[in-house]
DNA sequence: CTGTAATCCTGCGAGC
DNA sequence: TGCTCGCAGGATTACA
């Protein structure tokens, strides 16, 4: 569920509310989440600082004074969120790190398709997520960008949606971006013009940059570590309306499956 | 090799 | 009102 927008809006919370805090407890449910726990990370967590808080593309990673981290994804229905004192665990609570302000850094995820990892040190994770993970939106060259489209056939929606291809970007906001960049999301990255190509890295910055400033979207789980929505999906042009006007030209917003994901498109507009 | 489907899991809304 | 079905922000694997 939650992409970019929403991973980051989760870290800059988290910086205010974590860093400075030690983590004097581990408490965890039965339940395995993707990435099983593992209980011999538990006394590399206990007693450690938060020094810092990061985001990699869907990728939160809490930093800890001992030089360890915590790599937390929040899948599709992740949460994770400091609560005061006294607040009972809600169901799905999977990981809970008591702190030393009395309150609690809360894992809560009902699909299970979020995970939790502890990392020794900074150069594992990052060899782990270079593996996986190509550049930021923002890092994105643009002849990197206009190559790694002419190299496929696949879907613009497809590539955008890739890990590898452009980290952070999900079925949301890749359809925003096709959206804002007028380009119907179905046409092969080989068709694409440079101009085209170049228009629709600048609209997904832009995208991905209005939703942060409006605290990410929440369609239904979606919390930032605060535990509250964000706003972004009250400004969907045309992802979740099918059938609605487009917002641009009255036309009625279309819905197709590209790459087994439901997507959106205004049929006039996006050529 | 390239690209699409199936899979993991729970909850909820639409439709009957 | 109650039930079943299909679908949901993701990543990985298994197959065509």
């Amino acid at each position: 569920m939650p992409e970019l927008p929403e991973v980051e809006t989760v870290a800059r919370g988290l910086r205010l509310l974590l860093v400075g805090r030690a983590l004097v407890g581990v408490h965890r449910s039965r339940k395995a989440l993707r990435q099983t726990w593992t209980r011999s990370w538990e006394p590399m967590l206990v007693g450690r600082r938060v020094q810092e808080i990061l985001r990699r593309g869907k990728w939160l990673l809490v930093g800890l004074d001992s030089g360890g981290f915590l790599m937390v994804h929040l899948g599709m229905t992740g949460q994770f969120t400091v609560v005061a004192p006294g607040v009972a665990a809600e169901n799905h609570t999977h990981l809970v790190f008591p702190l030393d302000n009395a309150h609690e850094l809360r894992f809560r995820d009902a699909r299970r398709f979020g995970s939790v990892t502890y990392f020794s040190d900074r150069p594992t994770w990052e060899a782990f997520l270079a593996a996986r993970l190509g550049p930021e939106p923002w890092d994105m060259p643009a002849e990197e960008w206009q190559a790694a489209l002419k190299e496929t056939k696949r879907p613009v929606k497809a590539l955008l949606m890739d890990q590898k291809v452009v980290a952070g970007v999900g079925n949301i906001y890749a359809d925003e971006a096709c959206f804002a960049a007028r380009i119907d999301p179905r046409r092969a990255g080989n068709r694409l013009k440079p101009v085209e190509a170049d228009r629709l890295l600048q609209s997904l910055r832009a995208v991905l940059t209005r939703a942060i400033e409006s605290g990410g979207s929440s369609i239904r789980d979606y919390v930032n570590g605060s535990g509250e929505p964000g706003g972004f999906q009250k400004e969907f042009a045309v992802y979740g309306r099918p059938g609605e006007p487009c917002p641009n030209c009255e036309r009625k917003i279309k819905n197709v499956r590209i790459a087994g994901r439901s997507t959106h498109y205004c049929p006039r507009c996006q050529k």
